[in-house]
DNA sequence: ACCCGCCTACCGATCGTTCGGTAATACGTC
DNA sequence: GACGTATTACCGAACGATCGGTAGGCGGGT
């Protein structure tokens, strides 16, 4: 029994529709009142299924929030991290990775929102598991920031804590926002990268 | 019955200190678990009472956060807007905000990180309630920003994009750093108001 | 015949809350 | 100073509701 489980995979279309159906109506949920604050009972009922309907798709309700976070930071993975790889100058390399994450953010729901307060639900394995993706991501926040600072773009600054103000800002919309609003989106990811970049850069 | 009550003022001095631990341990308890997340039985226990001695105490668990939150404002209300009121310059009023806000942070418990995330617990009213002062505060950092604008000391930037996230990095240390370390808790407030500064102020 | 998807029905545990009562202290009256 | 009376701070026990989770069965497509 090991506590860091893959997805269940179902067998049939519908059968594959209906368990993400029950993920992302389960994130949508948890989202607005929480981990704790979201029953399964309630999850059913909007699911539109009964209690033991919904232990068909999940192994169990901690579980279930730990494939949510899995699927978000898969999302980053694909959708943030692997797009901006290959991008040699470190300023634009940290314009596309905020500009692309509050995107995402939109683009999809906002289950990265669950990602930090509700972290503590999991088992101490699942947790240091979701810790360093996340402390990856931080990494490559301040690997861009170091490559300034070595251009003498940087200013004088510590790097651990800037890392995770960006980071704040970031995950910050998904708090403030919640729903898109459709055209603001383009505009907010924008002000936001500005803000974190002016915040980071030495005056030219 | 108003959903808006004072908090219970106990009669003698000892009623009043087991009150006030009654109350700063479920600050702490929720901050590491969350509202939902903690039971009565848990906050009873670590105060060292029964569930049904803690009733003496509160009215309800929620209009216990209700309290709390009331309680972090107030001491925000203190500690941070009366000291700045009177500071002309809209920069150095920004900066002491700042600095003052996070330095409070320590200096209580973290109560504040509770506001955010945990406002959906309470009934609409008091929602209101903690908005409206929340808002006043975010008022204060877009007066400050408008000043500097008229000034020409400001970035083109969206005035509430940038109260919020200014208002996220603050709010964020009191996750990320749950217990004050000491330390670094001076260069972390100026590292936090230079940061912001440095993401709305035009370059010098 | 065989699963797949979902159901009814139910489990033990825990939730927030209330009730009746009690030891200890403080107060008023004589 | 002694005596009755309130009040304060708390407890033991229980309340109904809800929690996460399970056993077993039923209908339908292949």
């Amino acid at each position: 029994m090991n506590a860091i489980s893959e997805p269940k995979l179902m067998p049939t279309p519908e059968g594959r529709a209906r368990n993400e159906a029950v993920f992302r109506t389960a994130a949508g949920l948890m989202v607005q009142r929480g981990y704790a604050g979201t029953s399964m009972g309630d999850l059913a009922e909007v699911v539109g299924m009964t209690k033991a309907g919904l232990y068909h798709h999940i192994k169990s309700k901690q579980d279930m929030l730990f494939q949510i976070l899995q699927f978000a930071m898969n999302v980053m993975d694909r959708e943030v991290i692997e797009p901006t790889r290959g991008i040699r100058d470190p300023e634009e390399r940290m314009r596309s990775m905020i500009r692309l994450h509050v995107r995402s953010l939109f683009k999809h729901g906002l289950e990265f929102a669950l990602l930090f307060p509700e972290r503590r639900h999991l088992d101490p394995a699942q947790q240091e598991v979701v810790w360093q993706r996340v402390d990856g991501y931080l990494g490559l926040l301040r690997t861009a920031m170091q490559e300034l600072a070595e251009q003498g773009k940087l200013r004088e600054l510590d790097i651990n804590v800037a890392a995770s103000h960006i980071l704040q800002t970031i995950a910050g919309i998904a708090r403030w926002h919640p729903q898109g609003r459709g055209v603001a989106e383009a505009l907010l990811a924008e002000q936001t990268v500005n803000f974190n970049l002016s915040a980071i850069l030495k005056d030219s």
